[in-house]
RNA sequence: GGGCCUCUAGCUCAACUGGCAGAGCUGCGGACUUUUAAUCCGUAGGUUGCGGGUUCGAGUCCCGCGGGGCCUACCA
């Protein structure tokens, strides 16, 4: 006997026992393919309705999940589920299976086993459709029991088991299924507006196109450090400045960070560069993507939440723009070049904790964070940010000491930013020098990337790009956390 | 990083101020040919996250470690 045998619980020794007892009667526990006719979807749509207590005189073989059963002395009811969500009942009954089958199954049959069985298709008595056995056998015995169905598990246990996770909730089994409905419903959203998909590098030289902390790997064969990107932005603006004007990617990006209920170490982000665009035009795109994605996944653009909340995305979006909105909730007027002084005592009376490394700018954005933002009815960009944590946008058209750049905001958290990029390669190299002075201090800023630099030298259109976060999407559209948003997240071993 | 809470059977949870570790479902044995969380009878299942300590006695109190959650901090 295993040690694995040895540790197991007595549920578990019990199911090994029967396998054991399975495969010495010469019966496959784990065969290598199983005569299944039809899926468990295609019976459902091809007898709607049979009448109760009616058989069809079709028969059919056809293999799912035991999830329920009901064993009486010579008649046995389960429900069979196919990976869709859909069920069957199947019911063995003496006088079609016959004594040997019908007490093998009894004894065999646990909760979770995968099984096939062949038989006419009918209704019960009850009415419902079921499968009218006279053969079955084993498609994957399952060794372990599972949870019981009508408690909810703890989300520990939900995000470790995945696999378990996605055999007992449907909404599970959805997430999985609107994650790569978002996907889709974007590329081919992008698609249609002439934009070419592409892959950049996820192992850097050197981090830029974001300040974040790095995660850091090591090159055996040229021995040198290299990093995971932050994001992809410096190589698709490379994709621009080589003429694919329309140029996306969908990726991951790994930021060595804090955790929490928005943060996740690698997370989704789609990235979209349109060259003869400004940021007015790239928020525009952003909506109706976001839009399209919520009417290909919900079917509708009054999206309901896991609470019960509506959340309508419908038409036009607010739209305030930084400086103008905090100017209203203190009060004052105030601008980029309102003194640090003043930016400070209005931070004080707001209850706004300060830190001195923080630029002026940051001040006026803690004070969104804390007066503006909370009170957001529906989605809304703020636009117009200070330049100084902005290296990689446009001066302003208008103002003096403001980017052309916006984020957007839905339930509280930022779901997308988007920037008039720059591209000036004179003036983005003095802004890139400024980062990476202070690069020894800060290990977010950007190192110079001289290669990117030679790219914008040689001449980049003006561009609208756009950054978007897919596990948010997920997130404004079904009000989950972006650990549910993920199959699997990073967890630590036990 | 800081603070608070939490970890008990396969699952979901109990156990008053320290005093025999329990229930439901699941499992196992039995009855039942129309069940839907069936019903009925019987029954098994525990290193109370891990390691120390205090005590006659620790799930409970103390210390350390680990997992998780919330708040906070950090975060373009």
């Amino acid at each position: 006997m295993s040690q694995e045998h040895d540790d197991a619980s007595e549920q578990q020794k019990i199911r090994l026992e029967k396998r054991e007892r399975i495969l010495a009667e010469g019966r496959e526990a784990y065969p290598v393919t199983v005569p299944v006719t039809h899926s468990i979807d295609e019976v459902r749509s091809q007898y709607p309705e049979v009448p109760a207590g009616e058989t069809t005189g079709d028969e059919v073989t056809v293999a799912g999940r035991v999830l329920f059963v009901r064993n009486t002395g010579k008649l046995c009811f389960a429900s069979l589920r196919s990976g869709t969500g859909t069920a069957v009942q199947a019911m063995l009954s003496l006088d079609r299976v016959g004594e040997e089958a019908l007490a093998a199954w009894k004894q065999d049959i646990d909760l979770g086993d995968q099984v096939w069985v062949h038989g006419e298709v009918g209704a019960s008595r009850r009415g419902e459709l079921s499968i009218f056995v006279d053969q079955w056998g084993f498609a994957a015995k399952s060794l372990r029991p599972l949870p019981v169905a009508h408690k909810d598990m703890n989300e520990e246990t939900r995000v470790r088991q995945r696999y378990v996770d996605l055999i007992m909730r449907p909404e599970a089994r959805k997430m999985a299924r609107d994650r790569i409905g978002a996907l889709s419903s974007l590329r081919s959203s992008l698609s249609q507006r002439d934009f070419l998909e592409v892959e950049t590098p996820i192992l850097q030289t050197l981090q830029g196109g974001a300040s974040a902390k790095p995660f850091t790997t090591h090159m055996n064969a040229y021995n040198m450090d290299l990093f995971l990107r932050i994001a992809p932005e410096l190589f698709l603006k490379r994709c621009v400045v080589g003429g694919i004007e329309r140029v996306f990617e969908i990726n991951r990006n790994f930021r060595n960070e804090g955790a929490d209920s928005t943060h996740s170490p690698e997370f989704g982000m789609l990235e979209f560069y349109q060259a003869y665009a400004d940021y007015r035009d790239g928020a525009a795109t952003t909506r109706e993507l976001i839009q399209e994605a919520a009417q290909a996944v919900c079917g509708t653009l009054q999206v309901e939440h896991v609470d019960g909340s509506i959340h309508d995305l419908s038409g036009e979006w607010d739209s305030i723009s930084l400086y103008g909105s905090v100017s209203a909730a203190v009060g004052r007027e105030i601008s980029p070049q309102t003194p640090r002084a003043e930016l400070e005592q209005l931070c004080d009376s707001h209850g706004v904790d300060v830190n001195p490394d923080w630029l002026d700018g940051r001040l006026v954005e803690e004070l969104l964070e804390s007066l503006v933002t909370p009170n957001f009815t529906g989605p809304t960009f703020v636009f117009d940010y200070p330049v100084d944590t902005s290296p990689l946008v446009r001066d302003h058209r208008e103002t003096d000491g403001l980017v052309e750049k916006w984020d957007l905001y839905v339930d509280g958290f930022e779901l997308a930013t988007g920037y008039s990029e720059l591209v000036d390669p004179v003036v983005q190299r003095e802004r890139l020098v400024e980062q990476a002075s202070r690069a020894a201090v800060d290990d977010e800023a950007m190192p110079l990337d001289e290669d990117f630099l030679a790219a914008l030298e040689h001449g980049m259109p003006p561009s609208a790009g756009v950054g978007m976060g897919i596990d948010r999407l997920l997130m404004a559209l079904t009000g989950l956390g972006i650990r549910e948003t993920i199959l699997f997240p990073l967890v630590k071993p036990l």
